[in-house]
This record gives C-alpha cells, sequence and structure tokens, in this order.
DNA sequence: CAGTGGTCTAGACCACTGG
DNA sequence: CAGTGGTCTAGACCACTGC
C-alpha cells in the first residue's frame, strides 16, 4: 500500500484511540485540499494524547509496533512522527525499553531551562541551590500579566516570589506569575517543601507539563528591594530574564522575571 | 543486503571520493570493536567533504541517489544522513531542486547568531544596522584570546572593532579576534565595503564558514572608552555578550565581545 | 519531461532491556 | 527469551522544480 495522501483511522480502524482524523483510505481521490502526510497526522494525534493528559510525564506511550497497527500504518511511518516529537523534547526513546513522556524530573534533564552556570568548574560542582520562597500570595492579573498569560485582566492569579542562593550567596531573584485555575491550591509550603525543580512539581502536583519558553534578556540596576534581598549595592548590573513558558497547545502557563547576579556566575547559550 | 556494522566504501567502489572508510563488506566479522551505523559514516563523509570545501556555502551537493550509488548503499540510508546534517543546519534540502550547503549569505538566514532585536515590532522594521569599523589590527593573541581560538600565546591574530547602530542610535560595541592564518589579507576597508553579514564575507572571502557557536552573557557596566563610543553614562548597564564561533570541525575560528544596549532592544532566546 | 527530494511500505536483522 | 527501539533495503509513488 503506498501514500496518495490517505488519512490515519478510516474505516475499520476499532483500535484506534478516540479523536482519530479520519478520510478516506486507500488513494482517495485527491480532490480534497489541503493534506497532510501521515506521519504528520500521527504526531498530531500523539501531541493531542499528550496534551489530554492520557500518557503522562515519565510515563511509556504504546510501542512503534502498537501504534503503527492501530493507525493501520507502517512502522516507520510511525518512527518519523515519534522521530520529530524526540527531536522536540517531548518524547524519549530508550532502546529495548520504550518511548516515554519527557519530564523535568529526570536528573539528566533537570533544570533544562536555568542556563545560570558558574564560571569555573562544571555546574554540577556547586551541587543544588538553596532556595527560599519570600512570597505567595493570590492576585488579580494587571494587564502586562493578563497578556503574557493569555487571561483577561484582573482573573486570579498566583504571584510567587523566591531567591536561589548558591554557596551561602543570594544570586537569583525571581517573580513568577501563574494562572489561578491550573495551579489551584499552590501554597508556599508546596513549593518549599518539595526538593526538586519546580517545574517537575508542576508535572506532579497540578499535571502541568512545560514544554518550551521564550527569554528576553536585559541588563539592569536594581531597585531598593531587589538590592536588600541579593544583598548588593545600587551599582551592580544584573542580568533580567523574562521568561514566558508554554505547555503542551503553546498556551501560556508561567511568567517569569528573573534578576541574575553575572559577576560568578554566566548565562550560557548555544547557537546553532 | 541488511546491515550486520558493514562499511561504506569496501570493494570495488571506484566512484567513491577519497577518504572514504573502508573495511570489509557484506556482513564483516563483527570481532573487530566500535562500529557505527552506516547513515553515520556517511555523515562523516559528508562532513569531511564540507571541511575540505568540496562543496562551497550555496552550492548542491550530490543527489540522494548519487550518494547512495556511490556508498552501495539504500537511498534511505543517505536521506538518514543528510537529515540530521539539515537538522544542525549545515545542509538546506530544498524539493525539486536539490540539497545545498548551508550559507550565511541567505536572505532568510541572515543575522542567525545574532540575537538582539527591537522590543516592538519585528526584527525587520529596522531594517539592517549602520556599521562602522573603528579599528582594524594586526597583534599577536593575549593568553585569554589564543586559549579561546585554540592558539599559542603569541600567534599572530585579528583585533577588529566596531559599532553597530540603528536608527542612528549606536547600540552595539564589538571586539572581536581572528585567527591570523585563515584570514589573512582582512583589512577594515575589505570590512567596511562588504555589504551583508560579516560571516558571509568570511565564507566568499576567506573561505570560513562559522557552523555554530557559544556564547557567555553577562551585565556589566562600561568603562570610559566603552561609554563614549556607545554614548551613554556610566550608570547605564550593558549586556556583555562573550561568542566563540566555530566551523565546520568544531575548531574554534572568532572570538567576539559584545556590549549591547538594552533599553530599545533585548537579547532574545528560545528554550527547547 | 527528467530529476530532485518527500512519503510510504513490508520485511529483515541488530542491539539492548528485562524477566 | 520476548519485546523494544535502531538500522537497512528495494521498490513504489507523490510533489515540486526547471528545461
Amino acid at each position: 500500500m503506498n501514500q496518495t495522501n490517505a488519512s490515519i483511522g478510516g474505516p475499520a480502524v476499532a483500535t484506534a484511540p478516540s479523536g482519530t482524523p479520519v478520510a478516506g483510505h486507500a488513494t482517495p481521490a485527491q480532490s480534497t485540499p489541503s493534506f497532510s502526510p501521515l506521519y504528520q497526522q500521527i504526531k498530531a494525534f500523539i501531541l493531542q494524547s499528550l496534551q489530554a493528559g492520557e500518557w503522562k510525564p515519565g510515563e511509556s506511550i504504546p510501542s512503534e509496533m502498537d501504534l503503527a497497527t492501530r493507525f493501520r500504518v507502517s512502522q516507520g511511518t510511525v518512527r518519523k512522527a515519534v522521530d520529530e516529537l524526540a527531536a522536540d523534547n517531548l518524547l524519549v526513546r530508550r532502546q529495548g525499553k520504550g518511548t516515554f513522556v519527557a519530564t523535568h524530573a529526570e536528573v539528566l534533564v533537570q533544570y533544562r531551562f536555568l542556563k545560570l552556570i558558574p564560571d569555573a568548574g562544571d555546574s554540577s560542582s556547586e551541587g543544588p541551590a538553596e532556595r527560599e520562597i519570600i512570597d505567595c500570595k493570590r492576585l488579580r492579573a494587571s494587564s502586562d500579566v493578563a497578556k503574557a498569560l493569555a487571561l483577561r485582566a484582573g482573573d486570579p492569579v498566583w504571584q510567587v516570589r523566591r531567591v536561589l542562593s548558591f554557596a551561602g550567596r543570594p544570586t537569583i531573584l525571581e517573580d513568577l506569575w501563574l494562572p489561578g485555575v491550573p495551579f489551584k491550591g499552590l501554597t508556599a509550603e508546596r513549593l518549599s517543601d518539595y526538593h526538586g525543580p519546580m517545574y517537575a512539581l508542576f508535572e506532579t502536583e497540578f499535571g502541568v507539563r512545560m514544554v518550551r519558553a521564550t527569554e528576553k534578556i536585559r541588563a539592569v540596576l536594581p531597585d531598593a528591594a531587589q538590592r536588600l534581598l541579593l544583598k548588593v549595592g545600587h551599582d551592580t548590573p544584573l542580568l533580567s530574564v523574562e521568561r514566558i513558558a508554554f505547555t503542551y497547545n503553546d498556551a501560556p502557563m508561567e511568567m517569569r522575571r528573573g534578576l541574575y547576579l553575572t559577576d560568578t556566575h554566566h548565562y550560557r547559550n548555544e547557537l546553532n
């Protein structure tokens, strides 16, 4: 069977999960516009399942053969779909074991989004940061925050402020805003008590997995409150890192503003 | 023919270009340690040809079928090799036309390594930057520069200083160091006269293609000389962006230190 | 029209994991 | 050992480009 832009699902596809794109199979007259390759449709289906939480972070997804028979497609086609999702860091392949939903809870990919590393030595040499939650309160979204989180101004949001220290030295001051609804029940205690990356907590406690993020970086001088928390003078320049993190459907789920002290650390970036 | 870790090249491969990895073919006794998949070997070969300048930036490389027959391998195997190189931005595929060596001279990928963009409007709205070469001189590498460029201290290097302005406003001050040998014949005039990205000039004039780079970012305050060139006060924090750019074989070919004014622009980064 | 990359198949064997 | 992902093949047809 070759392709002439068929669709997965189609007739007699009892085992295919719900929500599968359907259309004629086996060389349907190509009159209909805007077809997409089978592997793209499979990719979309997997994405949808991830979004719906059918396969949770850390769990394995069905095997390639399994998916191939479900979609009445060859293994290679499923493979290409999974390959691309793995390249996007949404899935992780493990030979001999299976394909797993990526998670921030794994040691190897922890702090994947934190690019501040010590000037000398590898980033693991200094060990994990000491964390202190300064504040965690519920308030109404300002227009800035609302815009960033795709909410309406006045919608409930959480605001968290915390300081990260390395070797007892305050180095990062972060303010972050989270939409109220998905993060219902957030408290300073839950944040303090959890040991591990904050994004891992979001996954396990609130079912929110951060998939990608964008950052806007500037150089700034600290105001009085910031100087106090970071214990620096008024002429210490800081890196301002404004991040918006997105979950599966490209829905913004966090806005974060970090101030980084860069006298002993630097923000590392790889250009490709 | 299936694989049991054969090698490309092998017997009777007259058309295969020079330097092809060679070993037994068709299921060689797998006693030898450390085999690599065929597609990896092909990838390595292509990489080597790029490095050697056999296919220049902008030119097309042989077709998949061509490479497949050369290496006595199926099209799919070549495909996987090319796919990965395209994912690394070393090659660009164009359906119906061929596969091309990536170049900084293309409009679409120009300024791929410049992440400073205006706060409002898209990055193309402000048009290209006005460039002024402040200085271009030959000197001996300091230990810092030597280390970054994998040279010995005292080896000849070029040092270039320039200012980029947007809408008449000085915004970027860059110092960059280039190894003396590959960039023999560099002058301030050649830099000034060229219209287009500097990395495009490096490709066409010196045969050096920058493939990837790493950046270390800090917040700093300018010294007197820097304040003058950027026309800012002593309390204006700046982004310090220290870049090392690499050519094909991961050989460092440029060290650059940029100072970015971030009151109307910001450094944009995508986290995946 | 021929030539290119893009999608897809069916089947093979390899390498790795775990029971 | 069975099950998983990883590599490879030979051949098919599609979509796009340019002559």
